[in-house]
DNA sequence: CTGAAGGCTAC
DNA sequence: TCTCGTAGCCTTCAG
């Protein structure tokens, strides 16, 4: 994890100069009466590109103080809360600040500015929001006095020969980029603060005025409005509003336009928002989050032969797919992607090979990465199928093709291990349905049948039932209990959702109330057994509510089915069917594509054949001479012959062995052309819907 | 009615 | 090295 700077430095007004020439960092010396007082230092790694830069400045004007990971949001939070954050109570310490004050000037605090310096990335983006949050929940007066700061650090940076130059906007960068020719040109992507060199730091705290941007405001309440919008935790229909507005590529220069809290938030926040979106809510095609999709891409790709070492396959991700983000979420997702306990997958698309998790803990029981292993399940390719490989829409990161924008699977696997997803505006439900009912589903629709079956949510192994509660509009999922004696209740199954923890928590509590007089626990890791004792009388109330009394009913429902629809847009869905029906269209368009590109495939290979046949029939019958002839001379006796070329060239038949210029291997490829034909017409006359029912019919074994 | 908890990808 | 904290939304449940 990089660390996010809250750096405190104080410091005169600083004139920003109109033009940042920002092909070489000019230098300057740091002017000491910009600095006043004490620093505050901290400790940890990502600290030292901090500290580097105060080799430079000096520590006697500046203090760094590291924060780790999200701060909290403090609007609508209660007091005992917030003061009871370290992360909260340090940087109030720091800066000297007391809660309820006023503040007219800076003259009573330990710093006369702040400056926020976070990865330049979009979490950073969410840290600053946050940081700026809290100044405007407490001290919104503080926010009027040229308080706060950004320390701005490049993007990328370019080289060749000894020049180099950084960019601080990725439109600069794409700008440059499309105006030159970019060979020779050594790019560096900075991925938060870690990847700045130490002599690096020296030269951006050297040119600090350059670095610095201050956040101003030019509407108080205009301001506090916005952030209000932003970090109220009640106004989740307002971000919804805000984010449907949302219009891509509109990075303001912040060396050129002054930079507002009221711009931040729209133009820059609201990227975070928008991505955390992305990464948290799936496809409507393929069910799948970005990560996910990585996950699978890679084993994909790399074929791993063997087992492969949960942390190594993760460090194996980000390197074939620009994985940006943190080693330890994406492991969590791979463990996720491979659990298979009731309640978890319906299909694992990777197997477990070790201890991932199981339903005592509801997965929290996981052993670490680094003793882990997994690999490819193999029903997953009868999921994803391979042929649909070269279909794809595959994305691009900086001129590398990494996985694809979405998988297009036989089933909409979205219902099949369904969702939970939790982003800025929205958070996306999808319970879990059958993958055998899902597909006999889609063989009825292929085949127009009149009467479909009823979709209800199933749980590969869940011992209990589910049932649709039509006065609340979900389901219900029921454990399973059983009266052993007039004391004796005996439970073989909890509702989905219910981990055996939670459920011991709950009996230790009815114990504890005297509701039940004890209870025996006899689970495995799979099976459920637990035998409760009451007393005569408690037993006849418990059986007149059974499933409230002893917590056997959770709930799934069809409220918050939202994913994306093929162009990335937030799509919601009533119901399984509606996503089946989408799901339908564009799946079936794509065995029209894969219909396609297997044509043209065999086309091509009927081709070569032909063209060989040509070939080897031209030298056998001396047509084609190739004896003690250049190979300028043999390609213009294939140009008049109009043989077909690949890529330009002939090599495809000059590469051929010598002993297949034989009429031996001439007959054998006019067998194979003949194949080829063949294969060539059933795909013509296959009608796509077959094509699927095709391979409908194979998942179907394999389930 | 309010507050807390749980789920999950990220810091 | 491991454990723990934070965001974001919505439903459910306890107080």
């Amino acid at each position: 994890m990089t660390e996010n700077y809250l750096e405190l430095i104080d410091i005169e007004d600083i004139e920003f100069t109109d033009e940042y020439d920002n092909m070489v960092d000019i230098q300057v010396d740091i002017d000491e009466s910009f600095c006043l007082s004490n620093g505050i230092i901290s400790h940890n790694s990502a600290h030292s590109t901090c500290l580097s830069g105060f080799a430079v400045t000096g520590r006697k004007y500046h203090g760094a103080f590291p924060l780790k990971g999200k701060p909290l949001n403090v609007r609508g939070e209660g007091l005992t809360k917030i003061k009871g954050n370290d992360e909260i109570k340090n940087i109030i310490s720091a800066i000297g600040l007391e809660f309820g004050k006023k503040y007219k000037s800076t003259k009573d605090l330990r710093y006369g500015k702040v400056v926020v310096m976070s990865d330049q990335d979009h979490d950073g983006s969410h840290i600053k929001g946050l940081l700026i949050n809290i100044f405007d929940n407490f001290w919104p007066e503080l926010l009027n006095l040229d308080f706060l700061y950004e320390f701005i650090t490049p993007i990328v940076k370019i080289e060749k020969g000894g020049r180099h130059r950084y960019f601080y906007q990725l439109n600069d960068y794409k700008k440059w980029k499309s105006e030159t020719n970019i060979s020779g040109w050594f790019i560096k992507y900075y991925k938060g603060l870690g990847t700045i060199q130490p002599d690096e730091s020296k030269l951006f705290f050297k040119n600090i005025s350059k670095h610095l941007i201050k956040f101003n405001t030019k509407n108080r309440a205009d301001r506090s409005n916005l952030i209000d919008l932003a970090f109220n935790k009640k106004r989740t229909d307002d971000r919804k509003e805000w984010l449907l507005k949302y219009k891509p590529n509109l990075e303001i220069d912040k060396f050129k336009i002054k930079q507002t809290y009221e711009s931040f938030i729209n133009h820059e926040l609201i990227e975070y928002s928008m991505a955390d979106n992305l990464r948290s809510i799936p496809s409507s095609i393929d069910g799948l989050k970005p990560s996910q999709r990585k996950i699978l891409y890679t084993l994909f790709k790399k074929n791993y032969k063997d087992q492969i070492k949960v942390s190594s396959f993760a460090g194996g991700i980000s390197e074939l797919t620009s994985y940006h983000h943190g080693q330890v979420s994406l492991e969590g997702s791979i463990v996720g992607m491979a659990q298979n306990y009731v309640g978890s997958n319906n299909i694992n698309l990777l197997e477990p090979k070790g201890q991932f998790g199981t339903r005592l803990k509801g997965g929290k029981d996981s052993s670490a990465s680094r003793y882990i292993f997994t690999k490819l399940n193999p029903i997953t390719r009868n999921l994803f199928i391979k042929d649909d490989d070269k279909i794809l829409h595959y994305l691009n990161d900086d001129g590398y093709n990494i996985e694809p924008d979405f998988y297009v699977p036989i089933i909409p696997n979205i219902l099949v291990n369904g969702s939970d997803g939790i982003g800025t505006g929205w958070r996306s439900d999808i319970p879990k349905y059958s993958p055998m009912e899902i597909t006999d589903y889609l063989i009825n629709k292929i085949n127009h049948k009149r009467k479909n079956l009823t979709l209800i949510p199933s749980y590969k192994g869940f011992k209990g039932e589910i049932i649709w509660d039509e006065e609340n509009n979900r389901f219900s999922s029921l454990g399973v209990f059983n009266k052993v004696n007039s004391t004796t209740i005996n439970i073989t199954e909890l509702p989905i959702g219910m981990w055996n923890d939670k459920y011991y928590d709950y009996l230790d509590k009815l114990v504890e109330e005297k509701k039940i007089k004890d209870y025996v626990k006899n689970c495995t890791d799979i099976e459920v057994n637990v035998s409760i004792f009451v007393s005569r009388t408690d037993m006849k109330n418990i059986l007149e509510e059974p499933y409230k009394f002893l917590n056997l009913e959770t709930y799934m429902h069809m409220k918050n089915m939202y994913a994306f629809d093929e162009n990335y847009k937030l799509k919601k869905f009533e119901t399984p069917y509606d996503l089946i029906d989408y799901f339908y269209d564009i799946r079936l368009s794509y065995y029209g594509k894969r219909k396609k590109y297997l044509i043209d495939k065999i086309n091509l290979d009927k081709s070569i054949i032909y063209n060989r046949i040509k070939f080897i029939n031209g030298v056998i019958s001396n047509k084609i001479k190739i004896h003690r002839m250049a190979k300028d001379n043999i390609v213009s006796q294939l140009d008049v012959l109009k043989l077909m070329k690949i890529d330009e060239s002939y090599d495809y038949l000059l590469g051929m062995p010598i002993y297949s210029l034989t009429k031996e291997k001439m007959i054998e490829l006019k067998e194979q052309y003949e194949k080829k034909k063949a294969e060539l017409e059933e795909i013509k006359n296959t009608e796509i819907t077959k094509m699927w029912l095709k391979d409908l019919k194979e998942l179907k074994k394999s389930l």
